[in-house]
DNA sequence: TATTGTTATACTCTATAACTATA
DNA sequence: TATAGTTATAGAGTATAACAATA
């Protein structure tokens, strides 16, 4: 790597160690406040977020792997925890008896109104402290795009992201 | 999410949550390509690369653990299999006895060789495709600075406590 | 006593494949 | 046949604590 690296130049490769660097340390930093405050890990938090900020706070498995980006066992697996602990319900859906639709109870969301005034105050001093105005709006602007990109760019293996199986 | 925030506005929280995917799904590509194509994760990627990079080709175990943020029996574990396959020696220090030396083999220099080129095209097609010269700058900079102040932060409270006192 | 590293162990998480059931 | 989800299982990875050796 200290070499011309087949590609990237210095700068560039300086700014992605960095994103790879920032990004590990952040979501390190807040999965650890996480668990601490709140016994979840960042997976947890976010499907249990992502419940919180959909309608009537309900979402179908399938759309919930969508986003957070797992194989559908592994949410099954998350989703077995946070129903346990009484955080969620799952009950099938009535438009689609092959579906289920997970919601959130109130203690999921008392639990993600207790954690989160300490999660993005973890984010603000981390992330957003050494930053001015004129960062911020730099970086969000960069990274939207550079985000809808990466959604827009074709899997290599072409495969839909959300149900990555790999040989069905 | 969609309430205020108790102290991140919108476009900081957009910021944030465009770094935390623009990482994730960068991490994932990669470390998607690096098994595919070298049969290593993105730590033993990580590792090899360091160790490549360093004079000699050495480092010790703790200069290793150090840059990866990891545990040392994870490192040890890590180290154990690349060093199964031939990619890495370790020897105690002649400097201190207690330290190990890790040294990149002929076959690691060779494999990360092998590998890189598929990296550093991923990263490209991923994160700097869509991005100007401009944009390029700003990101390396202020993602620069923003490491240093990660890495200046002191560690909140490592875990021992049970409510962590000193918020600031 | 403090530091370096390994080992033993337990646990979390993720992925694959086989399965059921609905469409 | 295709889709939605669960289960069984297996493997990778990580952290903790106990440990040995050296400083």
């Amino acid at each position: 790597m200290s070499e011309p690296a087949a590609g990237l130049n210095s700068e560039q490769l300086g700014a992605y160690f960095a994103l790879i660097e920032v990004g590990s340390l952040l979501q390190y930093a807040v999965d650890e406040h996480l668990r601490a405050d709140g016994d979840l890990s960042y997976v947890q938090f976010q499907i249990l977020a992502r419940l919180v900020d959909a309608p009537d706070g309900r979402l179908r498995m399938t759309d919930l792997a969508d986003g957070v980006v797992y194989s559908r066992s592994g949410l099954t697996y998350q989703a077995g925890l946070l129903d346990k602990r009484g955080l969620i319900t799952r009950a099938p859906s009535a438009d689609d008896e092959r579906s289920v639709m997970v919601t959130v109870t109130g203690a999921g969301r008392e639990l993600v109104a207790r954690v989160l005034p300490g999660h993005v105050e973890r984010v603000r001093e981390l992330l957003f402290a050494s930053m001015t105005e004129a960062d911020l709006a730099g970086l969000g602007s960069i990274l939207g795009r550079v985000r809808d990109h990466m959604r827009a760019v074709p899997p290599r293996s072409a495969k839909p992201r959300a149900g990555r199986k790999r040989t069905g």
